[in-house]
DNA sequence: AATCGATATGTTATCTTATAACAATATCGA
DNA sequence: TCGATATTGTTATAAGATAACATATCGATT
């Protein structure tokens, strides 16, 4: 039964944002890790959309609230994010989005948009990774996986993709 | 029931290429398409290993054979196996590998090593797609689809992986 | 064989993405 | 307060990818 986040349909979004800050802020807490000024306004940038964006997309944000960032700010702060499961990387179009289902995170799987880059993260294509019976017959150790689907959502379609 | 290549395992890797060679030469011919020497000799060095090559690593060997190329002459060979099905992109690691299942393949299954960067292609991961029920439910097309797994092979394991 | 459109290559320059390296600060427990 | 550890600031550069345009090749048609 599929179960994904609500990102190609019109949804409460601040649900989506409400409850990934305060469970990022608790878990942060819990496990003495330190969501700084940075890992924080970087984590609320991301979550403003289901739309993924790129590493300079993020710093170009940060710049323009006053903040003269550097690359690795924002590499870092992502680092960071993507580390404790908080972010995921989106690998084909090196981008980054915000984990919707987080602490039951494993391997991530997404539908991304090409025309709008708008990413729903999926848990139920997650919850048997595809490639586990493979790796256990080679005695291949899985550190992680992912999951990624290209295509256009149902709005680009309609506008003819681009 | 598990079916990768044998990249991780000792086999007969002339095998492997003498049959990708032949059915990409078969298939070019049958549809039409141009196998220019660029494009043969940039599938003959994916086809050397089961190893990932980056763009870049390809171009270098182009030109230790006096090719004297810049990166689009690589990027164009990649981008034109890559289109046709004879070679896949390993988003993970930015890089290529020739692919072992022409002809049967759909959305490319890997596992990639991060320590020696060999990556084995799993023909049953792929047999389904894992995004498929999540994309009906919300009128999302597929147009690609890749499931990538990273982690270390049974030898770079024992020497303590990287 | 000459012509012509389509495809592919050569070449230069540039863009995007990501990290190395090291100095300066901040944090937190002993 | 001290000192180890983690984080940030800053500069420079590495690595991956493409834009743009000129030239050459291919292959069908006359
Ligand atoms: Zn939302
Ligand atoms: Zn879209
Ligand atoms: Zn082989
Ligand atoms: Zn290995």
């Amino acid at each position: 039964m599929p179960d994904t986040t609500a990102a190609f349909i019109q949804h409460d979004h601040s649900a989506c944002q409400s409850k990934a800050l305060a469970y990022v802020t608790e878990q942060c807490a819990a496990k003495g890790l330190r969501l700084t000024e940075a890992r924080r306004r970087v984590l609320e940038i991301l979550l403003e959309s289901h739309t993924a964006l790129g590493a300079y997309d993020v710093l170009q944000r940060l710049n323009t609230e006053g903040y003269s960032a550097q690359p690795p700010i924002a590499y870092r702060a992502l680092d960071f994010l993507v580390e404790h499961g908080f972010a995921h990387k989106v690998e084909r179009i090196s981008a980054f989005v915000a984990c919707h289902f987080p602490g039951q995170c494993h391997a991530p799987a997404f539908l991304i948009c090409r025309s709008c880059r708008t990413v729903a993260e999926s848990r139920s294509a997650r919850q048997v990774n595809p490639l586990q019976a493979d790796a256990q017959a080679m005695k291949f150790s899985i550190e992680d996986t992912n999951v990624e689907a290209e295509g256009l959502c149902q709005s680009c379609q309609s506008e003819q993709g681009a």
